[in-house]
DNA sequence: AATATATTCAATTTATCTATTGAATGATAT
DNA sequence: ATATCATTCAATAGATAAATTGAATATATT
């Protein structure tokens, strides 16, 4: 006797929660989500030996949860569609609404940092019209070139106390970075406002910003998407 | 040295993914969606021990999908709050467009019963307001009484063929169940247009119905929304 | 107070997942 | 062709989770 439709179904969504239930898999998510990369990249970013983290990545792309493609010798992986992006934001919603750890997280370490409402996305939008904000992206200069708000300056988190002449100091900072707990953005905002700088975050960060089909900006260099391949 | 705020916090949703990832827990959460229930009720429904129900359903309390609440000498279970039905939605909805053996489960049972397109809720509601379609509710009568469409009448699908003289042949009838992937309705269709019902599912199920703040009814017997309590 | 019932806890075995290491594969460059 | 580099595979040991069983706890009933 084999096992009913409800089984293998509850089966297959199981493995897409599994890949999920691994603190380094849903980090290198959240780099996949700035757009595609390598694995050699994205081991050094979450901090996992090679070998490790391409398996990782393999059951990523078991679960169907992101994509791979041969570029030369190198394998770059991406989030397998948008509504990726969603299930990783409907799981920390989740976790903040109903996780007292969440939220003791999130008093002691980003409300420290800035308590301050974040600027929403509409809000931005409608002043970047006007020309009264800085755009500030804090990430890494690899992840502003695949992919930024419109008319942002790169500034890495590190090179920030270095690069203070290139803000103006009379008009509205607003910083992003890779999204709602990424911490690069709650650091530059304190740094910044020790300095007496007017600045704020934005909601969320870019991967959002992208999901509602806002306007985006893309380094040339960056090669168009391409037909991403599902083995 | 302790870890930083971004390894807490992917560790703690990394958490509430684990819990995501066991069939037998899924199918606990889309009983629970259908309202609240006893443990005992639970371990039977999904074919598990009552010990080992209880043990799961600890585990979806400590990952924050599910309170509890004592009642007399029962303990009764719900979904936390109606983020998480939306999590089960987005889990859904990823393994349906990126796992090819999801597809194929859908063509190979599904839509082998009932290739009509769904009716919408928008639909639905426009017809219930002409009194056009008899709504019909094929799960069993405990799920109904804690809560249905309005003007919905119940027949369990394991009674639907011994109680077809309840069924008008002349109005339209358009069945659901427990939500997308539910069985009930799909076998209703199937097996009540092959009497010459003019029969269609409702998109979703009762969850999602509800969730998207149509009215709704209930049964008087049913205790009102208790203040649901966190451990 | 004693008993019955529903649920949870504790301990065990079995199965599955993770990280590590070194070797194998696949593509490019010389 | 050979060498080189990025990635993947295979095998292992250690860690984590699942199902089972029997005992313990908490509430209701007698």
């Amino acid at each position: 006797m084999s096992i009913g439709p409800k089984q293998a179904l509850y089966g297959e969504f199981a493995l897409v929660a599994r890949a999920l239930g691994s603190p380094h898999r849903l980090e290198m998510l959240e780099h996949l989500a700035q757009g595609e990369r390598g694995v050699e990249a994205l081991a050094e970013r979450v901090g996992l030996a090679v070998a490790n983290a391409s398996q990782h990545l393999q059951q990523l792309r078991r679960a169907g949860l992101v994509t791979s493609r041969r570029a030369g010798k190198f394998v770059l992986y991406r989030l397998a569609d948008d509504t990726v992006l969603g299930l990783t934001m409907a799981l920390s919603e989740v976790a903040e609404r109903n996780l007292a750890e969440v939220e003791r997280i999130r008093r002691t370490y980003f409300t420290a940092r800035d308590g301050m409402e974040p600027v929403s996305r509409e809000e931005l939008m409608t002043r970047l019209r006007d020309g009264l904000v800085t755009v500030l992206d804090v990430r890494p200069a690899d992840e502003f070139a695949s992919g930024h708000l419109p008319g942002a300056v790169n500034i890495p988190l590190g090179e920030l106390a270095d690069r203070l002449a290139q803000l103006d100091p009379e008009q509205e900072i607003v910083a992003y970075c890779r999204g709602p707990w990424c911490v690069l953005s709650f650091e530059a905002v304190a740094a910044l406002r020790a300095r007496g700088f007017k600045v704020r975050r934005l909601q969320d960060g870019w991967p959002e910003w992208k999901a509602s089909g806002l306007p985006v900006e893309q380094d040339a260099a960056v090669p168009t998407d391409p037909v991403p391949s599902r083995h």
